[in-house]
DNA sequence: TGTGAGTTGTGACAATCGTCACCAAAAGTC
DNA sequence: GACTTTTGGTGACGATTGTCACAACTCACA
């Protein structure tokens, strides 16, 4: 399929405008990744903005001791805006990108993004709403992580990823589990246990189905 | 003191273009806020955006229930990135802001922030930074939140809080850090307890030094 | 100078959660 | 089929933290 089509069917905000739409396919390529594969590296600069077609990408955190933080995961239609704001500013990324689902994705290159945002208000406003989108949810992570204990974050999350496919259901070990949330195994586990007896979700080997 | 003087000597970024230091010294003015004013209420309508000149605004997330969650705080030379992006989509806030210390602002109304949008490139960046500033802010916290212990976040927003004036010092009651930070005051009397016999801080009647 | 509201200190207890230890079950490999 | 590796289940224990209870202190102001 051309960029220009993929853009009106997977990108509203920008098909409002047809000259944004044949700027972005004249300086877009379509390109494929495979799961597992890092797209951005925290310390490194960014060279091109992906807009998501298809697939899943992770945006996480990681410390020195090995420990990481899930941020948020990018679906089709969304850009990252990390690329995007650090690509802007000539800075070094600050978090890391791996692909959790196998993604096509149309890659913008970097010294195009001046020229987008100079002249097409869509494109601007597109940024604005992925950020506040993306700035949301990670608010939202604060309040949980404040209030609540590990049971309903964990459930939180079990949600927002079901609901990222048809199946309404998460396909991850208890320890990957563990990982995206800063928490072990035992007590993922344990609480995945919980939530069973409770009704809320069935187990079995990596595979977690929401009820 | 003249709006153009005030974005030349505090607002570095904008000043670098003198038109739209022009621009903002044309549609914005002055005012002056008191302590405890609410400036931005959850689910209502962006009128205005605020450059900070001085003092101090608290933006945080108030539950249902009265729990509030810290954010962050605006200092002098940012402004408001929830009013600029809601302002710019048309939709409502979902925190709310409120005076820490007596501000001064200049207000610039919410129907001109297309125009700056669209004409002035040094605008745009300056909102970029902040929203990566803020975002930053709050990565931050959720990597604090999922892996220390509420010693660590109460040191570190303590350090935070302290570095905003002169005197490294908080002018807070046990009771007020708790609520922002989410936790009991009798927690935070003890931490706070542990932290002055570890010789961190200096507790007095609602004013904990830094050492 | 005495009173009261607001602020701080602290012990006791329970719930949550990370960690260690060890086992069981499933999947992959030869 | 025997072996190894990966994944999941669970008890025990300690540290952290929220909550209840109650005492003590500080300061404004009458």
């Amino acid at each position: 399929m051309e960029i220009a089509e993929i853009i009106k069917s997977d990108f509203p905000q920008l098909a409002s405008s047809p000259l944004l739409v044949k700027e972005i396919a004249k300086y877009g390529s379509i390109h494929h990744f495979k799961k597992d594969t890092v797209i951005l590296k925290e310390d490194s600069f960014v060279k091109v903005i992906p807009l998501v077609v298809s697939g899943l990408i992770k945006i996480y955190k990681e410390e020195e001791n090995g420990n990481e933080v899930l941020l948020y995961y990018i679906k089709p239609g969304e850009t990252c805006i990390v690329s995007v704001i650090t690509g802007e500013k000539n800075e070094k990324v600050n978090v890391k990108g791996v692909i959790e689902e196998d993604v096509d994705v149309i890659l913008l290159p970097k010294n195009k993004l001046y020229e987008l945002r100079k002249n097409f208000p869509q494109w601007n406003l597109f940024i604005y709403n992925s950020f506040n989108d993306k700035f949301d949810e990670v608010i939202d992570m604060v309040k949980v992580l404040t209030f609540s204990n590990k049971e309903k974050r964990l459930f939180d999350f079990l949600i927002k990823k079901a609901n990222l496919n048809e199946t309404k259901t998460v396909f991850k070990s208890h320890q990957e589990i563990a990982n995206e949330l800063g928490s072990s195994r035992e007590v993922i586990s344990r609480l995945l246990k919980k939530l069973e007896k409770d009704g809320k979700v069935i187990l079995s080997l990596k595979k977690i189905k929401i009820v």
